[in-house]
DNA sequence: TTGACATGCAACCATAAGGTTGCATATTAG
DNA sequence: CTAATATGCAACCTTATGGTTGCATGTCAA
Protein backbone atom coordinates (compact mmCIF):
# COMPACT_ATOMS: atom_id res chain seq x y z
CA UNK A 1 0.00 0.00 0.00
CA UNK A 2 2.79 2.44 1.14
CA UNK A 3 4.51 1.66 -2.21
CA UNK A 4 1.45 2.48 -4.70
CA UNK A 5 1.30 5.78 -2.68
CA UNK A 6 5.10 6.18 -3.07
CA UNK A 7 4.90 4.92 -7.16
CA UNK A 8 1.96 7.65 -7.18
CA UNK A 9 3.85 10.36 -5.60
CA UNK A 10 5.80 11.02 -9.45
CA UNK A 11 4.55 12.74 -11.96
CA UNK A 12 6.45 10.46 -14.41
CA UNK A 13 4.93 8.11 -13.03
CA UNK A 14 1.76 9.57 -13.39
CA UNK A 15 2.50 9.97 -16.61
CA UNK A 16 3.25 6.42 -17.26
CA UNK A 17 0.30 5.48 -15.99
CA UNK A 18 -1.42 7.83 -18.29
CA UNK A 19 0.25 6.83 -21.48
CA UNK A 20 -0.91 2.74 -20.42
CA UNK A 21 -4.24 3.77 -19.77
CA UNK A 22 -4.83 5.19 -23.30
CA UNK A 23 -2.84 2.55 -24.98
CA UNK A 24 -2.26 -0.65 -22.70
CA UNK A 25 0.55 -3.02 -23.29
CA UNK A 26 3.77 -0.61 -24.43
CA UNK A 27 6.88 -1.42 -24.90
CA UNK A 28 9.42 0.09 -23.05
CA UNK A 29 11.18 1.83 -25.98
CA UNK A 30 7.22 2.94 -26.69
CA UNK A 31 7.02 4.07 -23.74
CA UNK A 32 9.86 6.52 -23.86
CA UNK A 33 9.27 8.25 -26.60
CA UNK A 34 8.61 11.47 -26.44
CA UNK A 35 10.00 11.80 -23.10
CA UNK A 36 12.99 13.79 -21.77
CA UNK A 37 14.33 11.43 -20.04
CA UNK A 38 16.75 8.23 -20.75
CA UNK A 39 16.08 5.02 -21.38
CA UNK A 40 17.24 4.35 -17.89
CA UNK A 41 15.38 6.59 -16.25
CA UNK A 42 11.94 5.26 -17.30
CA UNK A 43 13.31 1.62 -16.24
CA UNK A 44 14.05 2.97 -13.16
CA UNK A 45 10.28 4.31 -12.86
CA UNK A 46 8.68 1.20 -14.55
CA UNK A 47 10.40 -0.62 -11.73
CA UNK A 48 8.67 1.55 -9.18
CA UNK A 49 4.91 1.24 -10.47
CA UNK A 50 5.66 -2.71 -11.24
CA UNK A 51 6.92 -2.86 -7.35
CA UNK A 52 3.90 -1.29 -6.81
CA UNK A 53 1.67 -4.07 -8.31
CA UNK A 54 0.36 -0.88 -10.57
CA UNK A 55 2.28 -2.03 -13.86
CA UNK A 56 2.53 -5.85 -14.81
CA UNK A 57 5.26 -6.30 -17.40
CA UNK A 58 5.12 -9.71 -20.01
CA UNK A 59 8.16 -10.59 -22.12
CA UNK A 60 7.55 -11.06 -25.58
CA UNK A 61 11.01 -12.25 -27.31
CA UNK A 62 13.89 -9.33 -26.40
CA UNK A 63 10.93 -7.17 -26.02
CA UNK A 64 8.89 -6.12 -22.68
CA UNK A 65 5.53 -5.20 -22.29
CA UNK A 66 3.79 -3.32 -19.65
CA UNK A 67 0.23 -3.76 -18.72
CA UNK A 68 -1.70 -1.52 -16.31
CA UNK A 69 -3.20 -3.32 -13.27
CA UNK A 70 -6.00 -1.44 -12.04
CA UNK A 71 -6.40 -3.59 -8.69
CA UNK A 72 -4.07 -1.38 -6.37
CA UNK A 73 -5.56 2.14 -7.47
CA UNK A 74 -8.85 0.08 -6.43
CA UNK A 75 -7.65 -0.73 -3.12
CA UNK A 76 -6.23 2.57 -2.88
CA UNK A 77 -9.76 4.04 -3.20
CA UNK A 78 -11.43 1.07 -0.96
CA UNK A 79 -9.59 1.26 1.75
CA UNK A 80 -8.39 4.84 1.89
CA UNK A 81 -9.68 7.50 -0.29
CA UNK A 82 -13.01 6.11 0.76
CA UNK A 83 -12.91 6.50 4.24
CA UNK A 84 -12.44 10.48 3.65
CA UNK A 85 -15.31 10.77 1.30
CA UNK A 86 -17.77 9.26 3.80
CA UNK A 87 -16.60 11.95 6.28
CA UNK A 88 -16.41 14.25 3.48
CA UNK A 89 -20.00 16.36 4.10
CA UNK A 90 -19.10 16.53 8.03
CA UNK A 91 -15.49 17.73 7.18
CA UNK A 92 -16.55 20.05 5.45
CA UNK A 93 -19.04 21.06 7.91
CA UNK A 94 -16.35 21.45 10.00
CA UNK A 95 -14.13 23.66 8.18
CA UNK A 96 -16.99 25.93 7.19
CA UNK A 97 -18.68 26.31 10.62
CA UNK A 98 -14.54 26.86 12.11
CA UNK A 99 -14.07 29.39 9.27
CA UNK A 100 -16.77 31.11 9.90
CA UNK A 101 -16.63 31.35 13.39
CA UNK A 102 -13.45 32.70 12.19
CA UNK A 103 -11.18 31.59 15.00
CA UNK A 104 -13.45 32.75 18.21
CA UNK A 105 -13.76 30.37 20.36
CA UNK B 1 -2.32 18.18 -7.25
CA UNK B 2 1.00 16.95 -7.17
CA UNK B 3 1.47 18.69 -3.51
CA UNK B 4 -1.54 16.56 -2.88
CA UNK B 5 0.09 13.23 -3.88
CA UNK B 6 3.33 14.14 -2.58
CA UNK B 7 1.69 14.81 0.55
CA UNK B 8 -0.03 11.57 0.63
CA UNK B 9 3.24 9.60 -0.06
CA UNK B 10 4.56 9.40 3.29
CA UNK B 11 2.72 6.87 6.25
CA UNK B 12 3.66 9.67 8.96
CA UNK B 13 1.84 11.70 7.09
CA UNK B 14 -1.31 9.53 5.98
CA UNK B 15 -1.32 8.67 9.94
CA UNK B 16 -2.07 12.14 10.57
CA UNK B 17 -5.08 12.64 8.39
CA UNK B 18 -6.23 9.45 9.96
CA UNK B 19 -6.11 10.62 13.23
CA UNK B 20 -7.58 14.10 12.13
CA UNK B 21 -10.36 11.96 10.10
CA UNK B 22 -11.05 10.43 13.89
CA UNK B 23 -10.86 13.38 15.84
CA UNK B 24 -11.42 16.76 13.86
CA UNK B 25 -9.40 19.82 15.03
CA UNK B 26 -6.44 18.33 16.90
CA UNK B 27 -4.16 20.74 18.20
CA UNK B 28 -0.28 20.03 17.33
CA UNK B 29 0.16 18.98 20.81
CA UNK B 30 -2.38 16.85 20.51
CA UNK B 31 -1.28 15.54 17.17
CA UNK B 32 2.16 14.58 18.55
CA UNK B 33 0.88 12.56 21.42
CA UNK B 34 2.32 9.07 21.38
CA UNK B 35 4.08 9.35 18.19
CA UNK B 36 7.62 8.50 17.75
CA UNK B 37 8.85 11.80 16.60
CA UNK B 38 9.38 15.50 17.19
CA UNK B 39 7.13 18.05 17.72
CA UNK B 40 9.10 19.68 14.86
CA UNK B 41 9.26 16.51 12.65
CA UNK B 42 5.24 16.63 12.93
CA UNK B 43 5.20 20.36 12.06
CA UNK B 44 6.73 19.79 9.32
CA UNK B 45 4.53 16.96 8.06
CA UNK B 46 1.25 19.35 8.74
CA UNK B 47 3.20 22.16 6.68
CA UNK B 48 3.32 19.85 3.83
CA UNK B 49 -0.29 18.84 4.30
CA UNK B 50 -1.04 22.42 4.84
CA UNK B 51 0.46 23.44 1.50
CA UNK B 52 -1.44 20.72 -0.65
CA UNK B 53 -4.67 22.37 1.17
CA UNK B 54 -5.62 18.57 2.81
CA UNK B 55 -5.34 20.40 6.30
CA UNK B 56 -6.31 24.11 7.38
CA UNK B 57 -4.94 25.59 10.08
CA UNK B 58 -7.06 27.74 12.66
CA UNK B 59 -5.51 29.49 15.38
CA UNK B 60 -7.22 29.98 19.13
CA UNK B 61 -4.72 31.86 21.32
CA UNK B 62 -1.62 30.28 21.27
CA UNK B 63 -3.00 26.89 20.02
CA UNK B 64 -3.24 25.76 16.28
CA UNK B 65 -6.27 23.56 15.05
CA UNK B 66 -5.95 21.40 12.21
CA UNK B 67 -9.39 20.78 10.43
CA UNK B 68 -8.75 18.55 7.68
CA UNK B 69 -10.13 19.72 4.47
CA UNK B 70 -11.38 16.55 1.95
CA UNK B 71 -11.48 18.70 -1.08
CA UNK B 72 -8.31 17.67 -2.57
CA UNK B 73 -8.84 14.30 -1.75
CA UNK B 74 -12.70 14.00 -3.82
CA UNK B 75 -10.54 15.98 -6.82
CA UNK B 76 -7.76 13.43 -6.55
CA UNK B 77 -10.53 10.58 -6.76
CA UNK B 78 -12.61 12.76 -9.59
CA UNK B 79 -9.92 13.41 -12.02
CA UNK B 80 -7.53 10.70 -11.39
CA UNK B 81 -8.41 7.14 -9.57
CA UNK B 82 -11.71 7.63 -11.20
CA UNK B 83 -10.20 7.63 -14.87
CA UNK B 84 -8.66 4.49 -13.98
CA UNK B 85 -11.67 3.21 -12.24
CA UNK B 86 -13.69 3.78 -15.50
CA UNK B 87 -11.10 1.87 -17.51
CA UNK B 88 -10.61 -0.78 -14.55
CA UNK B 89 -12.79 -4.01 -16.13
CA UNK B 90 -10.90 -3.36 -19.45
CA UNK B 91 -7.94 -3.78 -18.27
CA UNK B 92 -8.38 -6.12 -15.97
CA UNK B 93 -9.57 -8.18 -19.10
CA UNK B 94 -6.54 -7.09 -20.54
CA UNK B 95 -4.35 -8.24 -18.18
CA UNK B 96 -5.97 -11.76 -17.52
CA UNK B 97 -5.95 -12.50 -21.61
CA UNK B 98 -2.12 -11.40 -21.41
CA UNK B 99 -1.91 -13.80 -18.51
CA UNK B 100 -3.34 -16.57 -19.92
CA UNK B 101 -1.74 -16.62 -22.97
CA UNK B 102 1.68 -16.38 -21.55
CA UNK B 103 3.68 -14.57 -23.14
CA UNK B 104 2.74 -15.28 -27.26
CA UNK B 105 1.91 -13.05 -29.44
C1' DT C 1 4.85 40.76 35.56
C1' DT C 2 6.79 36.61 35.44
C1' DG C 3 7.05 31.80 34.44
C1' DA C 4 5.13 28.07 32.04
C1' DC C 5 3.21 26.50 27.82
C1' DA C 6 2.36 26.08 22.62
C1' DT C 7 4.38 26.86 18.69
C1' DG C 8 7.81 28.74 15.02
C1' DC C 9 12.29 29.15 12.81
C1' DA C 10 16.97 27.85 11.30
C1' DA C 11 20.90 25.03 10.92
C1' DC C 12 22.40 20.72 10.33
C1' DC C 13 22.68 15.60 9.12
C1' DA C 14 21.86 11.01 6.90
C1' DT C 15 19.56 8.73 3.59
C1' DA C 16 16.39 8.30 -0.32
C1' DA C 17 15.11 9.70 -4.86
C1' DG C 18 15.65 10.92 -9.62
C1' DG C 19 18.68 11.27 -13.07
C1' DT C 20 22.90 10.35 -15.95
C1' DT C 21 26.71 7.60 -18.42
C1' DG C 22 28.94 3.32 -19.71
C1' DC C 23 28.93 -1.33 -20.50
C1' DA C 24 26.77 -6.14 -20.59
C1' DT C 25 23.36 -9.38 -22.28
C1' DA C 26 19.83 -11.49 -25.01
C1' DT C 27 17.00 -11.73 -29.19
C1' DT C 28 16.00 -10.95 -33.94
C1' DA C 29 17.05 -9.99 -38.93
C1' DG C 30 19.99 -10.24 -42.91
C1' DC D 1 27.42 -15.76 -38.07
C1' DT D 2 27.11 -11.17 -37.45
C1' DA D 3 24.66 -6.61 -37.03
C1' DA D 4 21.42 -4.20 -35.06
C1' DT D 5 17.86 -3.87 -31.64
C1' DA D 6 15.72 -4.03 -26.93
C1' DT D 7 16.66 -4.19 -22.58
C1' DG D 8 19.30 -4.82 -17.96
C1' DC D 9 22.80 -3.69 -14.50
C1' DA D 10 26.01 -0.83 -11.85
C1' DA D 11 28.41 3.22 -10.53
C1' DC D 12 27.99 7.78 -9.80
C1' DC D 13 26.10 12.58 -8.96
C1' DT D 14 22.84 16.14 -7.23
C1' DT D 15 19.02 17.43 -4.80
C1' DA D 16 14.93 16.29 -1.96
C1' DT D 17 13.26 14.33 2.13
C1' DG D 18 12.63 13.17 6.90
C1' DG D 19 14.55 13.76 10.97
C1' DT D 20 17.14 16.07 14.81
C1' DT D 21 18.77 19.87 18.18
C1' DG D 22 18.82 24.60 19.88
C1' DC D 23 16.87 28.84 20.42
C1' DA D 24 13.18 32.51 19.63
C1' DT D 25 8.47 34.18 19.99
C1' DG D 26 3.86 34.79 21.47
C1' DT D 27 0.07 33.75 24.81
C1' DC D 28 -2.01 32.47 29.10
C1' DA D 29 -2.32 31.95 34.24
C1' DA D 30 -0.86 32.95 38.95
Amino acid sequence: MDLVFKALADPSRRQLLDRLCSHNGQTLGELCRDLDMTRQAVTKHLALLEAANLVVPVWRGREKLHYLNPVPLHEIYERWIGKFERQRLSALHDLKKILEGDNRE
